[in-house]
RNA sequence: GGGAGAGUACCCAAGUUGGCCAAAGGGGGCAGACUGUAAAUCUGUUGUCAGUGACUUCAGUGGUUCAAAUCCGCUCUCUCCCA
């Protein structure tokens, strides 16, 4: 369950109690879309990163290996060996991003697999079939996110039907924990709000998930093309209409300023790709902005990624081996700047923490937020 | 010594009925993008200098022609075959 040790303006610091551990808030969860972090890092790999929660794709899962598989196997924990919290999205997402190869109805999606180009149904029920076959913590509900910009009607429609899913999802969310033979009893459930750039939508539709009384509440739909002004005006204008006391998440953001500006407005948990999709295409993340480890003037460069950085990969390489890997096409690039840049946000969310406990995240706010996000 | 074939940009390689060729396509190089992961991916650029144009290029050299990477002579280099 969550609790809020202490608030700085509207920033939040909390701890986040779960059946498999608990989450100091606020918090970086770590993208592990397939079961795996991409670039080649095991379970083991983990606490030398200081990961908290690993995020899995519902929609990818049930493709390959299949969730009735894992759940055989005795559930996504012990199949992945991570005994920590795992929060698995719910495959909304795809509805999304797969867009070319989907059909949206009112129970649901029909897409065509990215893998064989195979018919596959997914609605509210099944994704909450599919996740507590997973036997994750955190379910999330079944929604539909629409791009940006998107018009108000369209956006209207794919509220409404979210909320009227994130029902069908609570229900069966509640018969599914109440079954002898499930991998997770204790499965929890996050609803999400959308509605786009468009204030009312996004308030009134907030104020109806909330009065589902759901473990958390994320806020999706954003980072999806609209620009961060209205990504934040957003997140502003949903502060004051989120239930206090529940764990507040928005997905799939985004950049260490997107992280600070968005914990200054009250959020308390993150989860991007991009910390590791960069990491895999040689795009560092440091304290004085972002390095792109490929280019010519590092080839010389016998200092760490980072100097302030005491990351595995830091305390033991240099900037100069690094690009040889990427140059050389060795996999051992990919794993290296993947530990850093995992190791990076989640010390991002430990420095976070810390200014809270200490009342110095103002300051903390005002050194960093710009700076880091700089490509130098 | 005799015969056959080949030399194209950093590398490999297309182009040889002469013009639409500064020259396809790869690779490599340089740079950019990436926000609930169809992403070890994608995009741009890669003769020189200026920049809606000019100049120098297709082993070297000399020709033919209004026009040559493309046709002809010679030279050099490499590969294969026969001695």
């Amino acid at each position: 369950m969550f609790s809020i040790l202490k608030t700085e303006n509207n920033a939040r610091r909390g701890r986040f109690t779960t059946i498999h551990g608990t989450v100091e808030t606020p918090a970086f969860m770590n993208v592990a879309t397939a079961g795996a972090i991409k670039g080649g890092l095991s379970s083991y790999d983990l606490a030398d990163i200081n990961c908290q929660v690993e995020l899995c794709n519902t929609y990818h899962l049930h493709i390959r290996p299949g969730d009735k598989l894992v759940k055989e196997l005795g559930g996504l924990h012990k199949f992945m060996g991570w005994s920590g919290p795992i929060l698995t999205d719910s495959g909304g997402f795809q509805v999304f991003s797969l867009a070319k190869l989907r059909k949206i109805s009112e129970d649901g999606v029909t897409f065509n697999s990215h893998v064989d180009g195979k018919k596959i149904f997914m609605g509210p029920k099944e994704s909450m079939q599919i996740q507590s076959n997973l036997g994750s913590t955190i379910a999330m509900a079944f929604d539909e996110c629409v791009s940006n910009p998107s018009d108000y009607d369209y956006a209207k429609q794919a509220a409404d039907r979210t909320f009227r899913w994130l029902q069908i999802c609570k229900d069966e969310m509640e018969k599914l924990n109440s079954k002898h033979d499930v991998v997770n009893k204790n499965q929890m459930l996050f609803g999400i709000n959308q509605g786009s750039v468009y204030d009312d939508l996004r308030v009134e539709h907030m104020q109806q998930i909330s009065k589902l009384d759901l473990d958390g509440y994320a806020i999706g739909g954003l980072a999806v093309g609209e620009s961060k002004e209205e990504m934040y005006r957003i997140v502003s204008a949903l502060n004051p209409v989120m239930p206090q006391n529940k764990i507040r998440y928005l997905m799939g953001v985004g950049t260490p300023g997107n992280i600070i500006e968005c914990v200054s407005r009250g959020v308390d948990i993150f989860d991007c790709v991009m910390p590791s999709r960069n990491a895999r295409h040689g795009s560092l993340f440091t304290k004085k902005g972002i390095i792109n480890i490929n280019n010519a003037k590092y080839e010389k460069d016998n200092l760490p990624i980072d100097e302030k950085c005491s990351c595995p990969t830091c305390k033991r390489h240099s900037r100069a081996y690094i690009r040889h890997l990427f140059k050389a096409k060795e996999m051992l690039a990919m794993r290296l700047s993947v530990i850093h840049n995992l190791y990076f946000y989640n010390m991002l969310m430990i420095d976070i923490r810390e200014a809270l406990d200490k009342g110095t995240f103002s300051d903390f706010y005002r050194e960093n937020v710009d700076i880091l996000d700089l490509r130098i």
